[in-house]
DNA sequence: TGAAATTAGTTTCATATGAAACTAAGTCAA
DNA sequence: TTGACTTAGTTTCATATGAAACTAATTTCA
């Protein structure tokens, strides 16, 4: 953003934080995480990546490990040990595939199931809270933004690198 | 995002999560921030916060460490190992306050200077691509409605809790 | 076939992280 | 003053993180 360069354009360019994307982006989204974790952490003593997970298989069980890797951006270890604790606590059901026996599927235990029906509410209505300053085309517009975004990057990163 | 609710707003709500805005700011950012910081983890040797401090102090020095944690929203330990790293490669600077003793007063050397001129207009130009699908009008509205955003968690953060 | 390459998930190990305790310096109020 | 608070920054210590090595299962193809 701001690519307005005052400056005439003199040859050393100015990086000014408060316009560029990726800063506050980053900030933006740690300090939403940090918000919307307040509503869980303490009430239900999940952590974030545990949180992701809920909500992934939430929606779109019976995924594999590998399969969360991809829909949550977590990393392989990540998700192995966020699994192992939540099998652990009875919130997720590992079991093994007979046509391919390294792979497990997971899905929500019914208190899993239950956690998520708890949380899913309150995390709607604090997401309409932090939204309720947008209108409705607002909301559309940056819905499209966010999306474009999204894929644009995942294209910067898949070529170049 | 998206309040449809096409189940008819039937007693349990749904979260999906491709709608869910903290969730697609989340990993938007994470990968916004990991394909940046490809730019100058390798060539230039330096980490996420590193560059955090380096930018900051770029535009804003001279800061305390405290007003860097307020700036780059990073905790005070992370703040002050990322500054002594720094003082060590040579890149801030640190002197005390003559008229407070515990306040350390940061600013950029002439290494760290050079290195951020020479990051700056990478930086830049990576962010011109990754919006290089949006259009003026789009960058302009994309820019309030984070600052919004940003404003409007600030808020929810500092009243709940 | 069956040996090499690939894939799923786990473990290791070195490093990063951050809450809480700590040290040192300043402020405030009696 | 001086003793109780506050503030700046650092250190400790227990936990989290993730790259790389590993195990086990599956594929590939010679």
């Amino acid at each position: 953003m701001g690519r307005k360069c005052t400056d005439s354009d003199s040859g050393r360019a100015e990086l000014r934080l408060e316009e560029f994307l990726p800063y506050r982006l980053s900030i933006l989204a740690g300090r939403v995480s940090v918000s919307f974790a307040g509503i869980y952490k303490q009430r239900f003593g999940i952590s974030i990546p545990e949180w992701r997970v809920l909500a992934n298989l939430g929606q779109f069980a019976p995924l594999t490990a590998a399969e969360l890797v991809q829909y949550s951006s977590m990393d392989k270890v990540r998700i192995s040990r966020t699994i192992s604790k939540m099998v652990g606590s009875g919130l997720i059901t590992r079991q093994t595939n007979p046509d391919d026996n390294r792979a497990l599927i997971l899905r929500l235990s019914t208190r899993g199931q239950e956690l998520l029906a708890q949380i899913t509410p309150l995390a709607l209505a604090w997401e309409a809270e932090l939204l309720s300053d947008l209108d409705e085309q607002e909301i559309a517009l940056l819905d499209n933004l966010l999306n474009r975004l999204a894929s644009k990057v995942d294209r910067l990163s898949t070529t170049a690198d």
